[in-house]
DNA sequence: GGCTCTAAAGTTTTT
DNA sequence: CTTTAGAGCC
C-alpha cells in the first residue's frame, strides 16, 4: 500500500491510533479511501489480525466493494476474515452463536417486513380492532420507531411516543407491540428491528458475552455513522468501552435516513461522547468540478446546525447546472432522453456514464418509456425487490419452514399455496387449537388426532400429508448442502407442478425466477465450498438471504447501460452526469409536513446527495404538470431549486420555444408536447402512448429489465389475440411454440382453449392473454 | 375450499 | 393509473 497517494488530512486519519476518532468527510472527498487504507494499515503496520476488525457499513454493496479493494492491497486471504457487513449482517451472525443466552432457538428465523405486516395485521383482527385504523404498515413503523429507540412494550408510555398513538386514534399500538414480541418468539422468530435490540440486550444482560466480543474487536470502524440510529449506537458504545479504538466517518450533510431512526445527533455529538476523540475533516473533493461543489456547498448552507465545514475542488470550474423545465411529466422524461442522446452522441459521453436520479420510484415508469423510446440502454434500480416478489417468497417460505418448524408465517403460506384443499377455516382451527395448547401450528397439524382437531378425516389426511412429506425431508436435511434440500423441498411442494400446468401468464415468469433463485442458492453453495471447503446447509443461506436486496444481486451486464435509480439508492455512488427528475413542492421535497424544518432540511440534504453524485454534468428539471394517483396536478417548482446560487445554474427556458425543431436525433412520437404546446388543451389526446405490455410479464433478472423488454417479441403485431378458434388448428405461441387446439370452451373468464404443444406439452390457455397465431 | 370479479386505496426513502 | 383486498359465486 501507498499511502503516500493521500493527502495530508486523509493520511492523519489514517494513522492515528491513539483513541476514538471522527472523521468528517465531505462528499467526494475520499471516504472510503480512508476507511480502506486504514483497515490495511490497522493490519499491516499496527499488526492487528484481520477478524480483529470490526467494519461496519449500511449496505452489502458498500462493504463488498470495500473488502475487495482492501483485498487489492493485503490480498484475498486477510481481507476475508475481517468482521466487515452491515450492522445487520455482522449482529445477526452474533446472535445465532449466542442464541441460547436470549432464549431464541438457534435456527431462528427472521421476519422481514412482509411478514411483520402479515402478523400485525392477524393480531389486530384477533384482538378485534378497526382494520382501517391499525394499518399494518403503520403500526410496523411505529413499532419499529420503538425497537429503535431500544424501548420495550413495557416501557411504551406517554412519555415515549404513546401519546402520538393517541393523537393518531390508534391508542393499542402498546397492546399490539406486546402482542407481536410474544407471537414472535413462539414462532422463534425476530424481526430487522431486533437484530439490534437483542444484541444490545445480550450485551447489556451478558457481560462476559460482551467482554468476549470486547476483546475479540480490537478495533470498529464504522461507515456512514450520520445515519446510525439509537440502537446501533449504544452497540458500538458497548463493544468501544474498553479500548475505546473506534473511528467512525460520515458527513452530517448526508443524512438521509432519519425516516428509518436515523439520529442525526450521533454524529454531532461524537466528540463529547467520546471525549476526547480526535476530529479530522476531510474538504477536498476530488470528485466533481468547482461548480458543482460550489452549487452543491450553496445548497446545503440552508441548513443549520451543521458541523461547520467547506468543501472544495480543485478540478477544472466545469459548467453550470443545467435546469431543464417541462411542460409535462412525459415531456420531462423525453427531454431527459433526449439531453442524454445529445451527451453520447456530441459530447462522447457512453450510456454507463449518465444516471437518472428521481424521489421516488414511482416516477422510474415514464423515464423507462422514454429510454426504451429513445432506443437508450438502460438499467432501473430499485422497486421490489427480488426476493420479495410472491413466487420467491413462497419457495422461501418452504426452506424456512424445514429450518423452523415453528415459523408461523411460514407454515401460512405453505399450507395456502399451492392448494391442498386446506383453507381458511381449516387453518382457523389449528390456529386456536395452538394458541390454547401453546404448541406450534405445524404441532398441530401433524398431530391432528391427539389434539382433537375437529376437522373431517379427509382434512386431517391433507394435514398429515403436508407435515410427514417435509418431516421427511427435514429428517435429513443436516447431511445435505442448501441445494439440494432445496431441489428436494421443491418437488415436494408442488410449485413446479401447478405453475407448468397453470393458465396463467404470469406462471412462466415465476417459474423462471423459481429457476433464477435456485441457481443463486447453487452459487451460494459452490462458492463456500470454494473458499472454506464447506458444504453449506440451509440455516446458513437462510440467515443471509433475508439481509439481501436488489442492489445486491450481481449486475453481470452493467455494460454501458443509463442507470435510473432513487437518490437514496445512489448514496456512495458517482456518475459523471447526473439528471435529478421531479423536482416540485410535494415531490422534492416530499414531506407531507412542509412546516417541518427538520424534514425539509432533510429533503435538502438529499438533493445535496443527488448534486454531489455527479462528476461533471448535472441536470435538474422539473414539470409544471404531473400525472399522479390518477390525476393531473399542476405542481410548482422547487424551493430548492431557488435556493441554488443563481450563479451556477443555467435554464433551458428561452432556447425552449425558438429552435430545438430541426433536431434529428428524435423521433416524432418521442416528443408529442411540442405539438401540445401550442395547443395546451389537445396534450393528452395528441399523445401516443407507447406499447408497455411487454415489461409486465417479463420475468424479473434485474440486470436486464431493459433489454428484455427491448428484444420481447411480444410488442410486434404477430401475436395479437384471437377472436375464435377452433379445435384442430394449428397455432403457434410466442412462448410455447407450435400446437393443436384440442378443447375449446367459454369460462367465466372468457374463452379457453387447450392446446397441444409439440415442445412443451399440453397446456390451458385464456384465449384473451395467449397471444395465439393461428398459422394451419 | 377455490376462483373470479369488483371496489378501494395508494406513493417516500431500506436493512 | 395500477395494484391489492374483500366479497360473492361455483
Amino acid at each position: 500500500m501507498s499511502i503516500s497517494s493521500l493527502n495530508e488530512q486523509q493520511k492523519a486519519a489514517v494513522m492515528y491510533n491513539e483513541g476514538p476518532s471522527l472523521v468528517i468527510a465531505g462528499a467526494g472527498s475520499g471516504k472510503t479511501r480512508v476507511l480502506t487504507y486504514k483497515i490495511a494499515y490497522l493490519m499491516e503496520v499496527i499488526g492487528l489480525k484481520p477478524y480483529q476488525i470490526m467494519a461496519l457499513t449500511f449496505t452489502n454493496k458498500a462493504a463488498r466493494e470495500m473488502k475487495q479493494r482492501i483485498a487489492a492491497m493485503v490480498g484475498e486471504e486477510k481481507s476475508r476474515h475481517l468482521a466487515m457487513g452491515t450492522f445487520h449482517s455482522q449482529f445477526s451472525k452474533i446472535l445465532r452463536t449466542e442464541s441460547e443466552y436470549l432464549g431464541l432457538p438457534a435456527n431462528f428465523t427472521v421476519y422481514d417486513t412482509a411478514d411483520s405486516k402479515n402478523l400485525i395485521k392477524t393480531i389486530v383482527k384477533e384482538m378485534q380492532l378497526d382494520d382501517k385504523a391499525y394499518k399494518p404498515s403503520v403500526v410496523l413503523s411505529r413499532i419499529s420507531a420503538a425497537k429503535n429507540k431500544m424501548i420495550m412494550p413495557q416501557d411504551y408510555g406517554d412519555a415515549n411516543g404513546r401519546s402520538a398513538d393517541f393523537m393518531r386514534r390508534i391508542p393499542k399500538v402498546k397492546e399490539i407491540y406486546a402482542e407481536y414480541q410474544q407471537r414472535l418468539r413462539q414462532a422463534g422468530a425476530i424481526d430487522f428491528d431486533d437484530m439490534l435490540c437483542l444484541t444490545n440486550r445480550l450485551f447489556a444482560q451478558h457481560p462476559q458475552v460482551l467482554e468476549k466480543y470486547q476483546n475479540r474487536f480490537q478495533y470498529i470502524l464504522v461507515d456512514e455513522y450520520q445515519d446510525t440510529n439509537y440502537a446501533q449506537y449504544l452497540i458500538i458504545k458497548a463493544l468501544a468501552a474498553k479500548h475505546r479504538r473506534v473511528c467512525v466517518v460520515g458527513d452530517d450533510s448526508q443524512s438521509i435516513y432519519a425516516f428509518r431512526g436515523a439520529d442525526i445527533s450521533n454524529i454531532l455529538h461524537f466528540q463529547k461522547e467520546y471525549a476526547p476523540a480526535k476530529l479530522f475533516k476531510l474538504e477536498q473533493n476530488y470528485r466533481s468540478t468547482q461548480t458543482l461543489v460550489e452549487a452543491a456547498n450553496s445548497l446545503i448552507a440552508h441548513n443549520r446546525g451543521r458541523i461547520p465545514k467547506h468543501v472544495f475542488s480543485e478540478n477544472e470550474v466545469g459548467d453550470p447546472i443545467q435546469l431543464i423545465e417541462a411542460y409535462s411529466d412525459h415531456e420531462e422524461a423525453s427531454m431527459v432522453a433526449m439531453r442524454i442522446n445529445r451527451l453520447v452522441r456530441s459530447m462522447g459521453a457512453t450510456y454507463g456514464d449518465v444516471a437518472v436520479l428521481y424521489r421516488v420510484n414511482a416516477l422510474s415508469r415514464l423515464l423507462e418509456d422514454a429510454m426504451r423510446n429513445s432506443a437508450i440502454p438502460y438499467v432501473i434500480y430499485g422497486g421490489q425487490s427480488f426476493y420479495q416478489r410472491k413466487e420467491i417468497k413462497d419457495v422461501l417460505a418452504y426452506l424456512r419452514l424445514l429450518v423452523n418448524p415453528a415459523d408461523e408465517e411460514a407454515f401460512k403460506r405453505c399450507i395456502n399455496y399451492p392448494a391442498r384443499g386446506i383453507g381458511e377455516t381449516t387453518i382457523n382451527k389449528v390456529k386456536e387449537v395452538a394458541h390454547t395448547q401453546q404448541v406450534s401450528l405445524f404441532e398441530v397439524a401433524s398431530n391432528p388426532l391427539k389434539y382433537n382437531l375437529p376437522v373431517n378425516a379427509p382434512t386431517a389426511k391433507r394435514l398429515i400429508a403436508f407435515t410427514s412429506s417435509l418431516c421427511e425431508i427435514a429428517a435429513d436435511m443436516d447431511k445435505q448442502n442448501a441445494y439440494d434440500v432445496a431441489l428436494r423441498v421443491l418437488d415436494m411442494s408442488g410449485i413446479v407442478t401447478m405453475l407448468k400446468t397453470s393458465a396463467d401468464v404470469a406462471a412462466e415468469s415465476d417459474l423462471q425466477n423459481i429457476d433464477q433463485l435456485l441457481t443463486s442458492i447453487k452459487e451460494y453453495v459452490d462458492k463456500h465450498l470454494e473458499e472454506e471447503g464447506v458444504e453449506l446447509g440451509l440455516v446458513s443461506y437462510l440467515s443471509e438471504v433475508v439481509l439481501l436486496t436488489d442492489a445486491d444481486t450481481d449486475n453481470k451486464d452493467e455494460a454501458n447501460r443509463v442507470t435510473l435509480m432513487t437518490v437514496h439508492a445512489a448514496k456512495g455512488l458517482e456518475f459523471p452526469h447526473v439528471f435529478v427528475v421531479g423536482l416540485e413542492e410535494e415531490l422534492f421535497p416530499s414531506c407531507k409536513d412542509v412546516e417541518s424544518a427538520d424534514e425539509i432540511e432533510e429533503e435538502r440534504r438529499l438533493l445535496y446527495v443527488a448534486i454531489t453524485r455527479a462528476k461533471q454534468k448535472c441536470f435538474l428539471s422539473y414539470a409544471k404538470s404531473r400525472f399522479r394517483n390518477g390525476k393531473t396536478n399542476y405542481g410548482v417548482p422547487s424551493r430548492f431549486i431557488r435556493e441554488i446560487d443563481a450563479r451556477y445554474v443555467q435554464s433551458n427556458a428561452k432556447q425552449h420555444n425558438s429552435f430545438d425543431f430541426t433536431r434529428k436525433d428524435e423521433s416524432f412520437f418521442s416528443r408529442p408536447t411540442q405539438f401540445s404546446r401550442s395547443i395546451p388543451g389537445m396534450m393528452r389526446k395528441t399523445e401516443i402512448k407507447p406499447t408497455t405490455y411487454a415489461a409486465k410479464t417479463a420475468p424479473v433478472s434485474s440486470s436486464s429489465l431493459g433489454a428484455s423488454s427491448l428484444s420481447s417479441p411480444a410488442a410486434s403485431n404477430a401475436f395479437m389475440p384471437l377472436q375464435q378458434v377452433s379445435v384442430g388448428q394449428k397455432v403457434l405461441h410466442e412462448k410455447f411454440g407450435i400446437g393443436v387446439v384440442s378443447l375449446v370452451e367459454e369460462s367465466a373468464s372468457g374463452t379457453r382453449v387447450k392446446v397441444q404443444f409439440e415442445h412443451s406439452g399440453e397446456r390451458l390457455l385464456l384465449l384473451k392473454f395467449a397471444k395465439l397465431k393461428i398459422i394451419g
